[in-house]
DNA sequence: GCAAAAGTGTTCCGACTACACCCATGC
DNA sequence: GCATGGGTGTAGTCGGAACACTTTTGC
């Protein structure tokens, strides 16, 4: 077939060259949480193309030569929101022979688009990565940017084919990345309340995952708060203290397991 | 640069075509667990080439066209052992500049090997697999497996370059899917005792992890193992009972988080 | 005063720790 | 018997769940 079966034949020792050549994309999973509206986001990408539906995906790019997955990643990023305080891991990287424009002719029983040599076979690859931000900056660019918006996670519209499975799972990373790890304070304010942290974690867990009053203590028995003297008032109520993440008090716990919930 | 821009530009939508293509590693880290010698073990390749001196790799494989990523994952498997029960799953995906060529040629002060097309500046990207498989299943094939050994992991030799990343995340995998997931037993064999259960966990975990009566009752309390009645002894003291891991006792758990340590 | 939100304290209970102790076998 | 490893039981302790209660504000 190729010449990788001689090279493997060969050598039978670490890959040097000769493998087939794919297009490698990033797939961004963007999330933000509303405290306000108590709602969490999903930015979302609308594909336009010669029928009249539209349909949806997450915001993704091919990885250029040269650059880094995580560089495609943040480069996603940068194209659509003018955020700078966000979250940026690694998901998953999924497969798939069902290349996206399958799920678009069947469908709507079109005829394949004259896209060249883009073909229903056409193999590719998609590392997806988990991105967190503030919703304060999560405004949406204007040039550039058309046909995307932030969709709350129980209204997003059908997506196309392999964009669910990223989702799904961006959304249990999430989760459990508010479980295990203090993502939370790198998408708050500066300093913030105890009841907005609350907030933030019901709004991406639900309202049962936890007594406000436990969850508060247990926080700050965790002793990586510091609270700043100063006070808030949000409407009526008694004013609330506000607190500061301290990354010194932090770093000692930072490779222990721990429950923030 | 290539037709990419134009494309991003025009459209601005999910990506369809037109991306710089890569070759593909998928890369598996491989481990099993010697209970008798107590010791956890990783699947090395040995690098052949042009110079005198082997290095050592995972052993890896370029993914082929029509080929998905976790078949990948198991052809590689199968040519380098002959395991019929094995845990797998993916790990993480890896970019790099460093080509593998890279290292070897900072080590050795050679000139580049007149392999053709490649360059120091070739970008890989690896996918990484995680696996675990029984030891008594995990002899090394022996026509086509050449320079493939078990190493334990405290005497893993120097390996190029990126295999160590890999290798680190792997590991950390393992000890998290231990004390998290109930993958012991998909590597345990059909019936075991409850001492064989704490052999593997101590083996990867550390002697210290827990103590072995509270490790026992913990463990039985969870519910998904039955006693089979029969018992086996192994030289001096009281002859153990067989468990067998349940299924379908298993399953209402199975997407709750438990701690298994 | 009253509602609303922030913050504190207290009781109950289950789970984990650290042991001590009993049981069954080989020699 | 006695060493060896398997298996059981228990007292102490820690931490989370539930919930009552107090404090401070706006109106």
């Amino acid at each position: 077939m190729n010449d990788y079966l001689l090279k493997n034949d060969r050598d039978r020792d670490c890959p040097t060259d000769g493998g087939d050549r794919f297009q490698i994309e990033v797939d961004n999973a963007i999330f933000s949480v509303d405290l306000d509206r108590h709602r969490v986001l999903v930015l979302l990408v609308r594909q336009r193309n010669s029928s009249r539906f539209d349909r949806w995906c997450l915001p993704g790019t091919f990885v250029r030569l040269g650059e880094s997955l995580e560089a495609a990643a943040h480069r996603i990023m940068s194209e659509r929101i003018r955020a700078r305080n966000l979250y940026l891991e690694q998901l998953y990287t999924f497969d798939g022979h069902s290349d996206p424009l399958d799920d678009r002719l069947s469908h709507q029983q079109l005829p394949p688009p004259d896209d060249g040599n883009l073909t229903l076979e056409n193999p590719y690859i998609s590392v997806s990565y988990f991105a967190l931000v503030r919703w304060d900056e999560a405004r949406i660019m204007g040039e550039g940017a058309i046909g995307t918006s932030w969709y709350p996670l129980n209204q997003v519209p059908p997506l196309i084919a392999n964009y669910d499975r990223i989702l799904q799972y961006g959304y249990k990373r999430l989760r459990n990345k508010l479980e295990y790890s203090p993502v939370a304070f790198e998408v708050l304010p500066e300093t913030f309340t105890l009841s907005e942290v609350y907030q933030l974690y019901t709004a991406v867990l639900g309202e049962d995952f936890s007594d406000y009053s436990n969850f508060r203590s247990r926080l700050l028995k965790l002793g990586f708060l510091s609270d700043t003297g100063q006070k808030v008032s949000r409407g009526a109520g008694r004013p609330a203290s506000l607190y500061r993440f301290d990354a010194r008090a932090f770093e000692p716990l930072k490779d222990k397991p721990m429950v923030f919930i």
